[in-house]
DNA sequence: CATAGAATTGGAATAATTCTAAACTGGACT
DNA sequence: AGTCCAGTTTAGAATTATTCCAATTCTATG
């Protein structure tokens, strides 16, 4: 386990679109399977200049609009994070929360299991979703 | 306590602009004082209409400058949340996290007293900060 | 093969913020 | 009071991420 980066066929990529009700098309397929393979939570920016020498032809417009695609249908989570301007894409689905490399700029994700929140709150909330974002440094 | 707004005099507000390294020019007093004592969490926007209606002229961009000025000599913190384009500056100097109420759009401050975050991290990372941004309701 | 709906495209538009270079201010020194 | 100057403010241009738009191209189905 643990190699940040599986390898999965186009098949079961375009079975995965299919299923979230997606059309797979072509670039479709690239995008994703590069996001799930080869990448490492992204951005428009990054996937853009992949696809530039892997493709003949991918438009900005396509990249964007391909993404919005895959986020809306729950198949990628958007990460707008304070240090970055462009949004990142995560393939990690499952509720996990973020570590910021404040040396190398690397975001790693804290599975949902190694943390432990223990809320007094003194209004009366209903929490429905909590993002965790930990900066700090690796040894 | 708890009263969300509090009054501070333009003597106080000057001092601490003065203490913090910052020259108390007019335009620096005035947005100071508005975040301080009259604004919640507010946008360069929002600020820039207050001037607005405030003054003979204030322009946007000395908006932005103060701001960073202010952020700059730990006056304000600013925030990136996920879900606005734009930042907004925080009076709170504390540690403290926050709630976004999901159907006003309203912003908390939530007090670092009120959770208590207990990590097992697999990995071997040393934590410097840590944001915390809840999502829900209130009762 | 025809066709219609969906997807893709290039380029324009949008919006938050920063940059630039010129004009202004206010205190320090005559 | 008058001059000077560093620091501040200003208008508007530039930048950048993302979305919008209208035209073109695909693709699945009949
Ligand atoms: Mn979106
Ligand atoms: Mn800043
Ligand atoms: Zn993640
Ligand atoms: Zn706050």
């Amino acid at each position: 386990m643990n190699s940040k980066f599986q390898n999965i066929s186009v098949e079961e990529i375009e079975r995965r679109l299919k299923d979230a009700g997606v059309n797979p098309t072509t670039q479709r397929i690239a995008i994703f399977k590069y996001i799930l393979c080869d990448a490492d939570h992204p951005t428009a920016d990054q996937i853009k200049s992949w696809a530039d020498k892997n493709f003949p032809k991918v438009s900005l417009a396509t990249i964007y609009n391909t993404l919005n695609v895959l986020v809306d249908a729950g198949l990628l989570r958007e990460l707008n994070l304070p240090e970055s301007d462009s949004v990142v894409y995560d393939k990690t689905l499952s509720e996990h929360h973020h570590f910021l490399d404040q040396q190398t700029g690397h975001l790693i994700d804290i599975e949902g299991d190694q943390i432990r929140v223990e809320l007094k709150l003194k209004r009366q909330l209903k929490i429905s979703e909590m993002d965790i974002l930990l900066r700090g440094t690796q040894n």
